[in-house]
DNA sequence: GCCAACGTTGGC
DNA sequence: GCCAACGTTGGC
């Protein structure tokens, strides 16, 4: 069982979009980074548990936790022409990008960019160092406990 | 809107 | 395989 942090910009998903999805889960797309899909496809399980990031929004942060729910499969996405994350080198046979379905475990209150900057427990953060931008990236067991308790 | 820090593309 | 040019992410 791993810790995730993944991110959305809340004008396109918010935690309150999960939560208000049919079983309190959507299809989490849009991955468009080699590294961040290596994460989902190779590390990644259902029964993990992730942050859920806002980030590209007014108050960038950790709003709510979620459930990985289902295995990897090909995120719909890069087939359709219409969609900004359409990819012309993906095929149905040979899908390069990937969603999971995550489902909201709760909303909380916004722990922001900001305030975890300060904390001394959270200063390795993969999160928090120089030029980090993945979308999906592995967050420390040590580094979820903390989190987690802090978060109201 | 700016720009740092990456990542990707494509000519050679 | 190198690397310049270009594109993207995401905080500010």
């Amino acid at each position: 069982m791993r810790y995730w942090l993944i991110k959305s910009e809340p004008d396109e998903v918010s935690i309150d979009d999960v939560l208000a999805a049919p079983a309190h889960t959507v299809a989490w797309f849009g991955v468009r980074n080699y590294q961040a899909r290596n994460f989902m496809r190779d590390d990644m399980r259902p029964g993990d548990q992730a942050f859920f990031y806002h980030s590209s929004c007014a108050e960038p942060g950790i709003a709510g936790i979620v459930d990985i729910v289902g295995a990897a499969y090909p995120d719909a996405t890069q087939f359709d022409s219409a969609s900004p994350y359409y990819d012309p080198k993906a095929t149905q046979e040979q899908p390069r990008w990937i969603s999971v379905d995550v489902k909201a475990v709760r909303k909380t209150a916004l722990l922001s960019l900001k305030e975890m900057r300060t904390m001394p427990e959270l200063s390795e953060m993969r999160l928090l160092a120089k030029g980090s931008r993945l979308s999906v990236m592995p967050v420390e067991a040590a580094e979820w406990k903390f989190i987690k308790k802090i978060l109201k």
